[in-house]
DNA sequence: CGCCGTTATTTCAAGCTTGAAATTTCTGAC
DNA sequence: GTCAGAAATTTCAAGCTTGAAATAACGGCG
């Protein structure tokens, strides 16, 4: 335990950063999502959900997918909700545990992930075209840091 | 232009620290609202709303407020209006410009700001404790230089 | 003055998100 | 085998968020 009568100096600097942080996250977000919503007709949340489903191939449970997205279980079943009735992501029930349930993308939703991941990956190559070889390396290895301990409750 | 045949070859790179980048914020966002839920009962777009009130207390427009925060005109409307119905902002027209209005925290919004504020800074600096001065430096240097263009489209 | 394009705000529908409660199923202790 | 507690998912209400459309007011140009 630190000492609660004597202040970190850091502390103004550490939130500081962190704001800084949140804005350039946000801005980011915000170009992303005006780029999927202009060029295919998408959103963020249904994006992040088919990227974790195309990352996870052989299927994910709902409990996985809402880990994986930092997001609550009940929002997984709405984003999946809306996926499945549009064709792109399909449940399975598990065989062995009448629980748990598979999600995946369908032929549909695999291929037009596809199309979608390369435009992405073009635009955050763009958005963050500033930053050299060296900066990701810091940036990587601070980041890696401030997720160690602390968020992870 | 670059040369689009090139493909970018720190493209992957840049994704994943973009990734990377996206998970460190939200993880710190959910830990940062159930800390305001649990100790404050409130939520972060309220506290995000007041903090911005209250670095400008001598008032902003809705407009200044939207784009302080990076949020739609709408959003902002619709946070102001709850925090005025709950006495915590309040809403005064322009004298010259009869379109604008100005808003500012309350006597009990701005009480009430206070004491979240230093109990919000000590958590974030818990959150990020992990980073030293020099962290800070250069995550300050690189996010400055990844905001500076591209999302600010 | 009167019109037109711009600016500030609100309204609205649809989608997103949370957190808590409800439902169903599993597991282990007995 | 039974039952209490834990786990996976869904449901639901409330709040958040966007983007587009509506409303209202300004400002300049003729």
């Amino acid at each position: 335990m630190t000492d609660p009568a004597k202040p970190d100096p850091l502390s103004k600097r550490r939130l500081k950063s962190w704001i800084r942080l949140l804005g350039v996250t946000r801005a980011a977000e915000n170009h992303l999502r005006e780029f999927l919503r202009v060029n295919h007709d998408t959103t963020l949340p249904r994006f992040d959900v088919m990227a974790a489903l195309w990352r996870r191939r052989d299927g994910v449970t709902m409990s996985e997918l809402s880990r994986m997205l930092l997001v609550s279980n009940g929002n997984a079943t709405a984003v999946v909700d809306r996926l499945e009735k549009d064709g792109l992501a399909k449940r399975t029930q598990s065989a062995t545990d009448r629980r748990t349930v598979y999600v995946a993308l369908t032929e549909e939703g695999l291929r037009q992930f596809e199309q979608l991941a390369t435009d992405h990956e073009g635009e955050v190559n763009k958005l963050f075209a500033s930053l050299t070889e060296d900066d990701l390396d810091a940036l990587t290895e601070i980041l890696k840091r401030a997720g160690q301990r602390g968020e992870t409750a």
